[in-house]
RNA sequence: GCGAAAAUAGCUCAGUUGGUAGAGCACGACCUUGCCAAGGUCGGGGUCGCGGGUUCGAGUCCCGUUUUUCGCUCCA
């Protein structure tokens, strides 16, 4: 465990070293959990977004794009549930370094009276038998009554304090009641805070004309509002799905681990819509498509697995993950959901509008059910990177003894430099040489050229940042028209004409190849 | 947010009982260089995370603060 740490902070350097990723605001000492993604991490981002967008679009004829807003109407996330899931009182026992939900403590007090006055109703059942009146006894017994006066002003102070937000009655409800840390038996509380994990902003200009809107937490709801917008616009039937990649906001309390959580995230995110009672047979369709995307990229199939949840979320009736050996655990990259009819009945409801598709085969309406398929695309950036990380060990027939390489090996589809142009020296014509067959080729792909230091530490410097092939320009190149290709993974080297370059690269580096690897759902 | 540790050049680090900062690599120029890092010469780059305090004098000691890492906590 600690070795495979250590990969991850070797990963982390890596990445800040080579221009894949930077710390945000870095001169103004940094912005927790935001991150920028350098020139090579920009490029390598977006072959991961083309690789997923073009395996829905182009590969699904029943699978159509949109790109919604970040900003969205603010009842959205009512509709959604997500202003009450995202809103928590949390307060802290100093003593025992736990957190806990403030309004579930004071439920929890409330629960406690309950109890008391339960037991001694129960106790008195036992001693006075079948004479034993339970309306008489709640209104006449002083212990009784004592409780319910407290359960009943707890309720009410508890209920006004919640209405009003008011985090200091709610923290000072928990000190009068005397409720203790579980944990350490202690009364040493923090101030109750609020973490709201959406973020919100005013929109118009006018303090008045202001209304508070929100950073979108996630990109699904985009699609669900544009159900109607993209079937009837399109003409689609069910089954049918919308696609998306874009932002995502969440204010998220403890944001670590580089990429993997960060405040500032790009999902891209399918919603496949299916006739009711069909959905779980789709789930598992989608289940098992996706699975043969990750897979196809060729990282190793050992690195991927399942994970089914037992406990579902408010809208789902079958979910499952799919998890990536990342260098500190198998971690969630995707998320496969079971939705239900939980959103679009949701806007249905909040919006008054009729969200419902005509099946002409059924020659009925209903509000379709959902599958979601939901992916991460740093955290898949980061899957491809730590999958791809090696550092080798090179022997006497390789290099020099004792020598390491660090080198990603990189699907080359993804790569952010297909090619590199090496003249071995830099005089003799050669650079021009260089010059002209990238002028050639930069329309095809991503090519770099690099004349400075000796030829090896430009093969490592490509290696470092992933780039599949380096051809190099010799004294016999300007004679024969014939250059070097060096391989990254073997670093293998073959003679080729330069008019054959485009041809035997281009092909090795479309994203096609990988997209014949997954089949249609 | 709590606790612990850390912060010195782009990177990795050294810096003695407190006496005005060094190395290697990297970077730039020139020379050299024929296929897997580490050739030569010269050069650029640090108010030692930031702010106070103690002291004649602070990279070094004290306090605060910021950021990072780890643990806890949280997590659709």
């Amino acid at each position: 465990m600690a070795q495979h740490e250590d990969v991850f902070k070797k990963l982390i350097s890596h990445c800040k070293e080579y221009g894949f990723v930077f710390p945000s605001s870095e001169i103004y000492d940094g912005l927790g959990a935001v991150y920028d993604y350098g020139q090579n991490g920009v490029e390598l981002k977006n072959n991961i977004k083309k690789y997923w967008w073009d395996s829905m679009t182009l590969l699904n004829e029943n699978v159509v794009g949109i790109d919604s807003a970040i900003f969205m109407h603010p009842t959205i996330w009512k509709a959604s549930g997500h202003v009450d899931a995202f809103n928590d009182p949390l307060i802290d026992n100093k003593d025992s370094k736990k957190r806990y939900r403030a309004d579930v403590l004071i439920e929890e007090q409330i629960a406690k009276y309950e109890d008391k006055i339960n037991k001694e109703i129960e106790k008195a059942a036992k001693r006075f038998g079948n004479s034993f009146d339970e309306q008489q006894f709640r209104e006449t017994n002083p212990r009784v009554l004592e409780n319910e006066v407290k359960k009943e002003t707890l309720h009410i102070r508890f209920a006004k304090a919640l209405n009003d937000s008011n985090l200091e009655e709610l923290r000072q409800i928990i000190i009068d009641e005397e409720i203790v840390c579980p944990i350490s038996g202690t009364r040493n509380w923090t101030e109750v805070r609020q973490f709201n994990l959406m973020f919100s902003t005013e929109m118009g200009s006018t303090a008045d004309g202001a209304m508070k809107i929100y950073l979108r937490p996630e990109t699904a709801q985009g699609i669900f509002v544009n159900f109607l917008n993209v079937q009837k616009s399109g003409r689609m039937k069910i089954p049918f799905g919308i696609a998306q990649i874009g932002k995502a906001f969440r204010n998220e309390i403890v944001a670590r681990q580089f990429v993997f959580r960060m405040r500032e995230f790009e999902q891209m995110e399918m919603q496949f819509f299916v006739r009711p009672g069909e959905e779980l047979n789709w789930f598992v369709k989608w289940k098992e498509t996706r699975m043969k995307w990750h897979k196809a990229l060729g990282l190793g199939d050992k690195k991927y697995r399942f994970h089914d949840h037992d406990k579902l979320a408010h809208y789902a009736n079958a979910a499952t993950d799919i998890e990536f050996e990342m260098p500190f655990g198998f971690k969630e990259v995707e998320g496969i959901h079971s939705r239900t009819d939980f959103d679009l009945s949701s806007h249905e409801k909040y919006s008054g509008k009729n969200i419902k598709y005509f099946d002409p085969e059924l020659n009925q309406s209903y509000v379709p059910y959902v599958i979601e398929t939901s992916i991460g695309v740093d955290r898949m950036f980061l899957s491809v990177l730590a999958g791809s990380y090696c550092e080798e060990t090179l022997d006497a027939s390789t290099g020099s003894v004792g020598d390491t390489r660090v080198v990603l090996k990189l699907p080359p589809a993804l790569a952010p430099i297909k090619l590199a142009i090496l003249p071995l020296v830099k005089k003799d014509g050669l650079p021009e040489k260089a010059r002209e067959i990238i002028d050639n080729l930069k329309f095809d792909f991503n090519c770099q050229y690099d004349e400075k230091d000796s030829i090896g530490k430009r093969y490592r410097r490509q290696d470092a940042i992933g780039t599949p092939y380096c051809a190099t320009i010799d004294h016999e190149t300007l004679t024969d028209n014939c250059v070097t290709i060096r391989y990254r993974d073997t670093m293998q080297q073959e003679r080729a004409p330069i008019s054959d370059l485009a041809g035997i690269i281009a092909d090795k580096v479309n994203l096609k190849n990988i997209l014949k690897k997954i089949k249609e759902v």
